[in-house]
DNA sequence: TTGGTTGCAAAATGTTTGCATGACC
DNA sequence: GGTCATGCAAACATTTTGCAACCAA
């Protein structure tokens, strides 16, 4: 429930931003909603075990839950990233906006930041790369969370 | 040779450089050196293939490349990071100031960029995340360089 | 109905570890 | 000479792929 408009059910929210061209099937809903209703990106492993705590009774394989997150990366409604301080990749639904996290070195939260402040610097960057066509970045601030700060050794 | 204060052989350079406590073999020299000539961060298997080019009689193991860039970690001379543009890890020699990269999405060559931009938006940052306890960041900006840039499809 | 999707298992990839041999200080 | 590093192979974790059965359109 983190970028509804106005509220609205799951099934609208779905019926809205649905991808043309994927096939709705119950694992790729079961998928996007799981994703829908995290505030931070996820890594597979932890998409498949929310699958199976949600819906103990269905099967998910590992593969499907693989090839769906590239199907969203294909159709453009989700973006997968690596971060410097885990060492398996990433998922979250495309944003409006996109966004940067502060990631907690203990505990591995996921904290966005609010405003992206490469924007401010980016015809910095193009000053000191002009042949160099950008068309992305990535920014990650690594460090304590509140709850971590104090006890910074695992 | 591109830390050097003034010219220098590279014999000195390690004699200089070379961290305490870490007892000094030849396979660690050379993948020292390895990562001295280069400008660029490089992947295990690059290090690994460029040991092998270097020194084709000598056998390598990739066990003693992974341990010895983890020793080098460990012992605060290499930087090891991912870059979310790649799905494997990269390392470089620690540099005075830390860099940034430009990655080409086609041809993987990392440009150095010049000037930290993050510097100047730090207090930005910490601003909005009051209570969380910064440490690192990292940024890389990603496109195509002045020669893939206009063929950027495979 | 039919082509795309799933589940399973096996393969591929990148990285780590156990252990006997070997090299540095 | 003792300790730590090496090479090899095997283990490991994550991700990808082949294939027959299945399901949504």
């Amino acid at each position: 429930m983190s970028n509804k408009i106005h509220a609205c059910s799951f099934d609208e929210i779905i019926e809205r931003n649905w991808p043309e061209g994927v096939k709705k099937t119950r694992q790729r809903v079961d998928i996007y909603r799981v994703l829908h209703d995290c505030d931070q990106p996820l890594s597979a492993a932890e998409i498949f075990s929310a699958l199976n705590k949600e819906h103990p009774k269905e099967g998910y394989a590992f593969s499907t839950v693989y090839r769906n997150l590239l199907a969203f990366e294909k159709a453009g409604i989700l973006v997968k990233s690596v971060l410097s301080t885990e060492d398996n990749a990433v998922y979250e639904l495309k944003q409006a906006t996109h966004r940067h996290y502060a990631v907690c070195l203990k505990c591995h939260t996921k904290i966005p930041i609010k405003t992206c402040p490469l924007h401010d610097i980016a015809e910095h960057i193009t000053e000191s790369l002009p042949d160099f066509q950008i068309t992305g970045h990535q920014l990650e601030i690594y460090g304590y969370c509140d709850k971590c700060k104090n006890t910074p050794a695992q």
